[in-house]
DNA sequence: CCTGCTATTTATAAGGC
DNA sequence: TGCCTTATAAATAGCAG
């Protein structure tokens, strides 16, 4: 839309390419606002140049109430899809967050403020304290993903036991046939997993690895 | 740009409300797409509808790593206007708490979900140190406050002390009076601090609790 | 770098399936 | 909800100042 259409690829003419970042950036936000106001949705938008500019806009006018409404509804997401077991065992607390946040944003106005360093620093020790439980649930959670991929290791390491056993299993029974003077080298030719190599117990080494 | 111009409100048919915010939603999002590339810019938007759907576009592709750049812009930022000094040391990383969100959601989609265990893995291992990098952070701030509170303490007792020396001098200075025959009791009963006492260093010590 | 101007391209409202 | 089509409103590329 414009004189010419523009290939979709990064404008080579720097002059240009910044007139066109401040021209679409600001058509960008504007139809943020009016999809907001249109359709009574929250938006937020981020732009930021590699030289280091910010630009945002969010309908509510306020990012961290934005950001709030974000994080519920990320905590409703969660709750709606639990339901298995164990996995709400070592559910992290969403809900917590969101007083994460609250409690930073608290304590930082109060840091930066003038007054009441009291309230600022029982406020520090809550966060101190909630950071610390996050932590734990997060370990746990750790523990648990580990502990269920060590489970699928060993899970495939039996398979691969079983696999190893049929082989030798097939491998004995081409053994016997070749003592009972089968011709041993056109079989190994066309065995499907030894073409490189010399004996049954080789060829089960090498599936080891 | 329609058959019809739109007023600027709230779409009252919720049909067509519907029909506006789903082409719109993909027009905003192909706009941010098509301005990021073509000024190798950053964008992150996020649109939820009341009704409780979200939607996010994000140029890096990553929202985690979108927001690790937030991040840093906002630390540059912070830098730059700085002027008080040990604000910037003790300040609490904000920024890293959107991405905590993100990354919470990225392992609880996955712990849910029946595949990619390692990539899970990773992710909690990554929350996990997020988590003690800002709770060292906070550990931070913490002992900063109680420094703080420590030494207003000691502010307020030296100004204490101040004070209880300019007492002691004039109740030297009332002593000598006295000494000199002035009248005593009209005194004492006149005096500012000291209608329930009845010697200079019994008035002193009062003070100090 | 911004502001304005216009020729063009895009986006999209309305309507139907 | 998704996808068409069409008429029309908007956005904007290139250029001038």
């Amino acid at each position: 839309m414009g004189r010419k259409k523009l290939e979709m690829k990064l404008i080579e003419d720097k002059s240009s390419r910044q007139v066109t970042f401040s021209k679409r950036r600001n058509g960008l936000i504007k139809k943020a606002r009016e999809l907001s106001v249109l359709c009574d949705v929250q938006i937020g938008v981020i732009v930021f140049s590699n030289s280091g500019k910010l630009y945002e806009f969010c309908s509510t006018g306020s990012f961290a109430k934005f950001l709030k409404d974000y994080q519920r509804h990320l905590e409703l997401e969660a709750t709606s899809m639990e339901g298995a077991k164990h996995k709400k065992m070592y559910q992290v607390d969403y809900s917590s967050f969101k007083s994460y946040a609250e409690l930073l944003k608290v304590v930082e106005t109060q840091l930066e403020g003038p007054n009441s360093k009291q309230l600022s620093l029982v406020d520090i020790l809550e966060l101190e304290n909630q950071f610390t439980a996050t932590l734990t649930q997060v370990r746990a959670k750790k523990r648990f993903l580990q502990t269920e991929l060590m489970l699928d290791f060993l899970k495939a390491l039996k398979k691969k036991e079983i696999m190893l056993k049929e082989e030798n299993a097939l491998l004995e029974r081409e053994v016997e046939e070749m003592k009972n003077g089968v011709d041993m080298e056109r079989r190994l030719r066309n065995h499907p997993y030894l073409h490189l190599v010399n004996s049954p117990r080789q060829a089960t080494l090498s599936l080891l690895h």
